[in-house]
DNA sequence: GCTGCCGATCAATCATAGGC
DNA sequence: TGCCTATGATTGATCGGCAG
């Protein structure tokens, strides 16, 4: 356990949090495709550009939200109503 | 962790078999701190340099051929 | 037929940001 | 100011597909 974090100090651990409209448009995307939250690198792209931030960005908001999605569907049931409806 | 496709993931009821996880391996600074070394040196390990790596490092070969594997990627992302 | 690599992903964990 | 939860990033390992 003594394990030496000093790999972790890497600066990209000093990371901030995503603009509030970025978290909107990726959510969006996410309950829009919940059968299949897999976006293709192309949508990767676009969504990159519109959140502006990077794909690997992307690519890591995707990974963290499906694995919470699922550990969480009952209370993120909620989260899913309100996108859903914003998409309608 | 396994990809597939999307759904409800029962969490694994295997015991584990060593440490915390016995899937995960907690590799040590000293074990990282070489396997650095020789991937600064070489990109890709030959069967031979392989055997020789895990043993000196007292890792078997899948988990240095990973190793290796994974450290290409973190390098293709930057 | 088997092995290694790539690209994507998973799952657990780390470390910081944010809210109370 | 301290504590707990939310969240972005890292990484060992797995999956599908391709090449040799």
């Amino acid at each position: 356990v003594m394990i030496l974090r000093s790999r972790f100090l890497d600066a990209r651990r000093k990371r901030r949090n995503f603009s509030k409209q970025a978290t909107e448009v990726l959510n969006e995307y996410f309950y829009s495709h919940l059968s299949n939250p897999y976006p293709s690198e192309e949508a990767k792209e676009e969504l990159a550009r519109k959140c502006s931030i990077t794909v690997s960005q992307i690519s890591n908001w995707f990974g963290n939200k499906r694995i919470r999605y699922k550990k969480n569907i009952g209370k993120a049931q909620e989260e899913a109503n309100m996108y859903a409806a914003k998409a309608a | 962790g396994k990809p597939g496709e999307y759904g409800y993931t029962p969490p694994s009821t295997a015991a584990p078999q060593t440490g915390p996880n016995s899937g995960r391996t907690n590799f040590t600074n000293k074990q990282l701190t070489e396997l650095e070394k020789e991937f600064h040196f070489n990109k890709y390990l030959t069967r031979a340099r392989r055997i020789e790596i895990a043993a000196s490092l007292g890792l078997n070969e899948t988990q240095v051929k990973i190793w290796f594997q994974n450290r290409r990627m973190k390098q293709k992302k930057r």
